[in-house]
Parts: C-alpha cells; sequence; structure tokens
DNA sequence: TCAGTGATTAGG
DNA sequence: CTAATCACTGAG
C-alpha cells in the first residue's frame, strides 16, 4: 500500500490525547503517523496496531511501580511521547496520553506496511532522542486525523504474561487487518 | 524454538 | 554494587 495515499488530515492535538487512553487508542486506528526526516522527505503511515497502558493499577503498564526516571513522561499530560528500550535492542513508540499524574500511553505495534513495534521504530529512525518530543508542537513526528475508517478488532495485548491472568488478557490491543 | 542485547530497577 | 527482568526480532 502507498503510505502517501489518501488526503493528508490534520495534526491531532492536546484535546484529542488528553482523553483517556481507552478513547485514545481505538481512535487512533485509522490515522496517520506522520515523520518528517532531516531533508524534509515526509512519511505518512496509517497507524494498524495499538495497545493502551492504563495507569498504576494495570499491572502490565511500567507505571505499575509508581514515578521512576524512565516512567516520567508517562505521568506528563497527554501529547508527548514514550520512549524506552526493551530487550536491550528495540525502542518502543508510546504516546501519552490522559492528564498529568494519571500515567497511561498506547504502543504503536503497526502502521503502514511495518508491523512490529521494534521493526517500526528502527525503519522511521525513531530512538530515544524522540523521548518526551511533544507531538501537537513537533516539527518532525506527529499525527493526523480524521484518517481512514477501518474495521476495528481487539485482543489482548502481546508480552505481557507477567501482569497475571486478569491484565493480560484484558482486550487492551486494538488493530485492524 | 531460542539467543542476543543493554537499560532499568529493586535489593543488599 | 549485583542480578533479574524485559510492552521483541530474526535465524534455524
Amino acid at each position: 500500500m502507498n503510505s502517501r495515499s489518501g488526503s493528508p488530515g490534520k495534526r491531532l492535538d492536546y484535546n484529542f490525547f488528553r482523553q483517556d487512553v481507552l478513547e485514545v487508542a481505538p481512535a487512533l486506528i485509522g490515522k496517520w503517523l506522520t515523520v518528517k526526516y532531516p531533508c524534509d522527505k515526509v512519511s505518512r503511515l496509517v497507524i494498524k496496531e495499538v495497545e493502551a497502558y492504563r495507569g498504576i493499577e494495570d499491572l502490565a503498564c511500567h507505571a505499575r511501580r509508581g514515578l521512576t526516571p524512565r516512567t516520567e513522561p508517562m505521568f506528563c499530560a497527554g501529547g508527548i511521547l514514550y520512549i524506552y528500550l526493551v530487550y536491550g535492542i528495540h525502542w518502543m513508540l508510546n504516546i501519552v496520553t490522559g492528564k498529568q499524574n494519571d500515567p497511561q500511553a498506547v504502543l504503536v505495534r503497526a502502521a503502514g506496511d511495518l508491523y512490529g513495534p521494534g521493526r517500526l521504530t528502527k525503519s522511521l529512525g525513531i530512538n530515544s532522542t524522540y523521548n518526551h518530543e511533544d507531538i501537537v508542537g513537533s516539527t518532525r513526528i506527529w499525527i493526523e486525523g480524521p484518517g481512514e475508517k477501518l474495521k476495528m478488532c481487539t485482543g489482548p495485548r502481546i508480552g505481557v504474561e507477567y501482569a497475571g491472568e486478569y491484565w493480560s488478557t484484558i482486550n487492551w490491543r486494538f488493530f485492524t487487518k
């Protein structure tokens, strides 16, 4: 699929990102993840798979242990990025949602024809320098809408078995085929 | 199926 | 300081 198909949308603002993560996560499916490179080339990729991580009570969420240096972005008001390294290799792209001191984020797992959260960031060149980036004001990464209307599917989040039966089986992964 | 990889965290 | 853990991927 052509990453430049469809009409460019309007950049999403704080009103969108500062809603609850369970509103924002499904709403992101079909929207355009937009990245601008130093050479001025722009990539627009339709978001196809995300997961919601919600609050200190969510045992799959990094914020379950409270505020730490790593998780500090999640405690900020929505509209910034939370980037971290997992398994020593892969950068994860998360969009912070909700209000300040209510730690939430959406993990972006697939966009365009890039499937897999680690592959996505590798292909787009997203790394720790994007941590805490304000995607409402940034000149190099943002989200555009209203986007495509796509069939929505849900399922359990991937790779969080450690969180116990309840939190590892709740259907907080949203995707389209 | 499984090793690789290194930041992060809790605990001594 | 140590050691366990980890929101994954690609090779076999």
